[in-house]
DNA sequence: GTGAAAGCGCTAACAA
DNA sequence: TTGTTAGCGCTTTCAC
């Protein structure tokens, strides 16, 4: 089913087709409806292959990311669609799985289809792959991250100012016996990030890290207790846990909770992003709102504008006390 | 940058270039190596389109999906890349915001590109949509649910059946007076059949509904425990709670457990679906593993063996009793 | 083992 | 307003 077969049914050349099935160019109302008619009849679905070929335009936006069952990523991608919906821009999405090599690859696989820009989640890249973000003659964005090197126009926040932030507060509500709990993969830059800034933000008020308790795998309810129950069990006076996500938060505050400990008061907790599925825990749990939306749409409106710029856009996280610090 | 400067740059034909880079045909060792090396130094990335236009293969595997954000399809994308991790086939993500007009142009996108599969979530779709499927002329699978009328070849559980399992499951544990809660869309078809089989199997039972909340909107703590107060205010005597999905059944743990009821003496509660993330409740929730991740893997298989068959596969799912029933 | 010619299905550019 | 021509960058096919 090709042009060439709508063109012979509607009586009239494979360009007259063409023109009407992308609405180009002035075609009388008589010969587009016997062209509609004709398509419609066939169900003709065009090649966008060729169209893409001929035209040297492919409306695509490629999107590579870690992974989509954290949910930090699909906030992000609900950002970008949004924006992208208002053209004629279509988003595929690609996941590295925290692997830099397979991420090189997928990008090139992206690449190979010359899509009109390229959107890539943080600032860690292969060698290979900068190189080819740097050459891709797109617009290319590096999203969620600002602290390090981008190959090309940036849109994120700062994990080293959240996290140091987020020491100032738990520092300005008394808090000295301090723990960390978070990932123990060195692959989780955003969250070593955070962590840096924090120890960074204690030293500033003349605090320090009491103790620590990382864990590999998925975050979740079960590793947030896990790991709850396991510093406290080390180091009991703690008086806060700042965690690498609010879902581990969410287990530790269950967690503690159960032991009748008293938060804020005996023990402040505190997480990171911002999760909506969350509100409706028996506490809200302090955090800070990684601008993730934020972050997918300014990215996209970059590749909308067809921008070539290197310009880095820093969001501002924002710090929200919920109920679990003082 | 085309496969003509490669050419050039390594002294040999485009064919030979094209062979190389593909792996395909006879070249010699010393050949093979120049033109790995022509290709590297320019930094050469083949064009798909062009590739694509001129093999007549896409290795694309379209995949039609509501939402990203609810958290049941990452895990069906997750068992669908594992299998295609093993091919030169590529997922492609779309998604239809549960909207069957937008899901339909969804699917017209991506037969545009001439994918190798395509994978669509339901069974209900607009005609023009199961026109396409129909006519593709590639292997299309429906996947989730098998209650309905298949365009073509089908994964998925029965909700009925699932909803009726799951009556038959309260019913015998001696649960009288039951509440449904769950969303008030009537787009989200297989809660529907699940609530329905729910209520066929507690009619079987000799039961019935007692009363149901429906909410608008999201699933997440917040809304199953808006739900859970609603209900139990307005019938305080119920003995069981039902909730559309675990989430949701989440937040009505919380607010029961809050309210020191006795789970599962006074009260007993199911969900639907076992999220991993929310193992570390305080309970246990009973629940139905839907079975995603398989589905995913089978629906995988079917394209990568390129079947353009009509089979429906029905996976069974498992119930789970976890603590919050007797 | 390598190359030359033709053409995939469409659109840009120009002609009528 | 409509049609004609050429060619996008690659692969298929066939020749050497």
């Amino acid at each position: 089913m090709t042009l060439r077969d709508v063109a012979e049914a509607a009586g009239v050349s494979e360009m007259t087709v063409s023109r009407v099935l992308r609405s180009r160019g002035d075609v009388s109302a008589q010969t587009r409806e016997r062209v509609f008619a004709a398509a419609r009849k066939l169900g003709y679905v065009p090649n966008k292959i060729a169209g893409a070929l001929a035209s040297n335009r492919v409306n695509l936006v490629g999107v590579v990311i870690p992974s989509l069952s954290n949910m930090v990523f699909p906030d992000v991608l609900a950002g970008i669609g949004e924006v992208l919906d208002e053209t004629p821009l279509q988003p595929v999405i690609g996941t590295s799985k925290y692997d830099d090599d397979l991420e090189e690859k997928v990008i090139y696989e992206m690449l190979s289809w010359r899509p009109s820009g390229l959107i890539v989640a943080g600032l860690e890249h292969s060698d290979a792959a900068r190189a080819m973000m740097a050459n891709a003659g797109i617009p290319v964005v590096e999203v969620m991250d600002v602290d390090g090197d981008p190959v090309a126009a940036c849109v994120g926040i700062s994990h080293l100012e959240a996290g140091r932030q987020m020491a100032r507060e738990i520092a300005a509500r008394g808090y000295r016996k301090i723990g960390y709990c978070g990932s123990s993969s060195i692959k989780d830059h955003r969250a070593q990030k955070r962590r840096q800034g924090f120890e960074q933000g204690l030293a500033e008020a003349g605090l320090s890290l009491t103790d620590a308790c990382l864990y590999a795998g998925t975050s979740g309810f079960g590793t947030g207790r896990g790991m709850t129950a396991e510093i406290l069990g080390r180091t009991p006076d703690l008086d806060f846990l700042y965690y690498n996500s609010d879902i581990n938060a969410a287990g530790g505050l269950l967690y503690c909770l159960e032991k009748g400990m008293d938060i804020p008061g005996r023990i402040g907790l505190a997480g990171f992003n911002s999760f909506e599925v969350l509100d409706g825990l028996p506490m809200r749990i302090a955090t800070m709102d990684s601008q993730r939306h934020d972050i997918g749409r300014r990215a996209a409106e970059l590749i909308a504008a067809n921008a070539l710029t290197n310009e880095v856009v820093t969001l501002a996280p924002v710090f929200l006390p919920g109920d679990t610090v003082r």
